[in-house]
DNA sequence: CATGAATGAGGCTTCATTCAT
DNA sequence: AATGAATGAAGCCTCATTCAT
């Protein structure tokens, strides 16, 4: 690999661990220079600036991110099966640097800066698309097929995931997380159980 | 009114409207002053430090929309109500001075403050019992009724209101959220329709 | 006098003599604060910028300067006397905190910054001005007097001040300026003689 | 020519060039290398550090425009031609690179640096002996031939060309030095007419 | 109660310079 | 000979906070 790409690599990956850790306030250029252990002055080297980097790391992160959801949910029509892989994905995320920590850092931050602003607003709409196709496998054949504007269903998805990273930041609780996925396990059994039956409902 | 309280409500409005007009990172002791037309002393010499007034200052707005809320929402049983009286709300939020802009900013910057952490955290709750009591009129004889542990759903109720407002933040669109409510249209009318037939669906 | 008149003045002091002292290039906001015995940060407090700073002390010593020396050569219609009041001047000028020296640095940083420039362009015209009007006094009468186009001759003049400086500050011997207001000396009692003899040179 | 010495040429112009593009303080290692195209590295390859390098091409340049000027005036006894000779080497200056410029910037930042401060020094002596020169060929056979201390002239002489150059910098107006060349016209054909008349003015 | 001048720490960024390749 | 990544010091400026008035 390149040098130069190489140095890059480590830049940006020292400032999503750097947002993770410390909170978009605590990422300074030090602060991003001590957790990849170089001198301050090479981000400088690298890019025009903390925005700079800032915006390049949340591109490589989204990116990485969002070919494995692509992968893992691209030929799900399952609400249970949804269900399951979605909890294994959040589980990975967690488990990976702190990806999403750090993108939930940039969206706060987002009114210091219209260049992340505008880049965050670009990342959401591929998010909310890819939602939305997922929820249209599912409604698929049901009779709520029709009635589904999926473009506003895909933004609530979104927007949920983004709260509810908002509220488990809040107590560092991941385990609230857990619970959530639990709560929607028997909604998801219905809801197959009702999609299957060719869009009536089950008796009970 | 006594002269001290009055001085305190000047600063703690001051500290709202400047979160709501310069996000967080614009808040700074010498913003506020401006804003509120006073001297940056006069800050510490109310509140121990910024941390200080800005906690104090959530207290304050959200115990006033609190209010708010619950008058509007208390006895609201009928699905199409409640999203056409939480439509009204929200416009009124607009309107009021940007009480919902400044919490936004509070939590996107709770990460610099254990504090204000514990401080929002501890107002997510008493936010997501409302919203789960709602929920539970709205449930209430239908066939529904025992499978919701209305717990959580209150949370991704409140997580949904946040990460929307998050969103819509960032393009300044307010158009977007009232495209959401009417497509939300549909389907509360669709579940009124089911809970007054006793929790079975109309014939189509 | 006011406080904040006062602080300003201290600022503009220090700033003349730091940069008579230290040059353009040494003269930062630390060194500055060193020299007046003061907080870096006092600067912003009454300055928007270093160049503001710079620029304010530059019309406050350029102000003082032209007021002394209108009220000392503004009727003087005699070379010789023009010539021993300039060295009067000059010599006051050296024993005053370095107004000149410092005058000299800006113009030497003036390609660092355009409002800088443009002041000092401001400030040159009303110098060339007064030079022209002096030579014009001296002219007045003899067979010169229509030849002078004395604007450019007030430049001219304005000119050679500045490069005598700049040359005077390179080897720091200002005795060397002593020694050219000598060598101008029979040339100016050789003028004011052929003045007075109507404008025809005495008969040698 | 040696590689060697062909690389150090390189680097001298790029110098001149920066220093005339970009001013002293825009003068950096890394502008240079840009300007030349080469790595900021190789300066100092060829050279202790940014002041050597910096003293070297004001020698470079120096050099270059001293012989230049030796060969048009060498021979000048004309007040008229000496006029007309000077505006074209001017012209032929501005053209040339910025050699001009280049020097002003150094004479500029001569404070920052003592080695500077020497080299513009030993600068100055030749050409102030070189302008002596050029006057004392115009004084000769003159009344005035015994009274010029030509040394102290000389100096004055390139004191007046420094200090135009400073003005003319401050708001790039070339032609105002074409318009002193002008002014300066009268003056040199009046000269020529008394020298010619054996040192008495001619009946007017 | 309030003012506003002052402080000092710390943030971003640039730069001369070094050094492995 | 040349490259270009990296370093560390230092510059500008902002900010929370204090304190004399």
């Amino acid at each position: 690999m390149a040098p130069r790409a190489q140095a890059r690599k480590r830049l940006l990956e020292a400032a999503i661990r750097t947002l993770a850790a410390e909170g978009y306030g605590g990422t300074t250029a030090r602060s991003i220079a001590r957790t990849g252990g170089f001198a301050p002055g090479v981000i400088y080297y690298h890019f025009d600036d903390l925005e700079d980097l800032l915006l390049a790391a949340l591109r490589h992160t989204s990116e990485i991110r969002m070919a494995c959801y692509e992968e893992a949910l691209g030929s799900c029509t399952d609400a249970t099966e949804l269900l399951a892989r979605l909890r294994e994905l959040y589980a990975e995320d967690m488990q990976h640097e702190g990806h999403i920590d750090a993108v939930q850092e940039l969206f706060a931050a987002s009114s210091a800066s219209p260049r992340l602003r505008a880049e965050l607003l670009a990342h959401v709409e591929p998010w909310a698309d890819f939602a939305a196709a997922a929820i249209r496998r599912l409604v698929q054949g049901t009779a709520f097929e029709d009635m589904a504007p999926s473009r506003e269903i895909g933004l609530m998805a979104v927007a949920m995931f983004l709260g509810i990273q908002t509220i488990t930041h809040l107590d560092g609780d991941r385990d609230r997380i857990e619970s959530l996925f639990t709560t929607m396990e028997p909604a998801a059994i219905l809801w197959d159980a009702f999609a299957r039956g060719g869009g009536t409902f089950p008796d009970k």
